[in-house]
DNA sequence: GTTTAAATAAGAATAATTATCAAATATAAG
DNA sequence: CTTATATTTGATAATTATTCTTATTTAAAC
């Protein structure tokens, strides 16, 4: 069932660069579809999320880990527990840059997604 | 200022391998601190990671990216805007692969974070 | 055109986090 | 040890992000 407001939402992402919140998303989008409502919102970037149309990036919710050694996590999509991964990353060239065009990088995360053995 | 609110949630946080949100952080310092608020912990977490004791795993606030390219993302903690990262990641080992002893590798996200050129 | 299943709008409910402010506490100076 | 000053705390209100609920609408199948 593909609705004009799915189909609005993935194209206004696939024209812009400004990795928009899904706020954000509402308030543009109602600009052409001013009756949409927020859950409508949500529940496509999900939908699009899972189709692999879109991406998400996550920057909030937070969990803390007292150990700040250089490493990984793997978070599980089902049951949402957080492992750690402490796979070797010197090889990594991407990681060794102390600074990119945009700025100094000050600290990176590196977080894998997957369905846990335990879920799986 | 060292208080005994921010010993114990440090000792705490250096004990586990958990990754507990800041509500489960709360619940288990409130065992030795019956009296403490949940202010003073997200407070204490976020001086804490900026002395670098700790670590701030993202796992909530979403933004969304129509380019479902393989990219990183550097985000400034000043004005928290979201660059793409278009380096080279053939390198990488360890984006190389497709399981971990956890499980398997549905994507990964790389976030750098720093202080942006406009900020800095 | 009628039926049926899925999607929507609106707003309530929930969860996570931040802000406010008076009282308490830590640190430094005397 | 007392005092002064600045920081931190506890309590709670406010804010923000997201999910849930229900009646209504829409798309696709018949």
């Amino acid at each position: 069932m593909i609705t004009s407001q799915r189909k609005i939402i993935s194209d206004y992402l696939k024209n812009v660069t400004s990795h928009p919140s899904a706020e954000k998303i509402y308030l543009e989008v109602r600009k052409i579809l001013p009756r949409i409502s927020k859950g409508t919102v949500y529940r496509n970037l999900k939908t699009l999320k899972e189709n692999g149309e879109i991406q998400e990036i996550s920057i909030g919710e937070s969990r803390y880990d007292g150990n700040i050694s250089s490493h990984a996590h793997y978070i599980c999509q089902k049951c949402g527990r957080i492992f750690d991964i402490f796979e070797d990353c010197r090889n990594c060239k991407i990681l060794k840059h102390k600074r990119t065009k945009v700025g100094k990088i000050n600290q990176y995360q590196i977080n894998f997604y997957g369905i846990c053995k335990k879920c799986g």
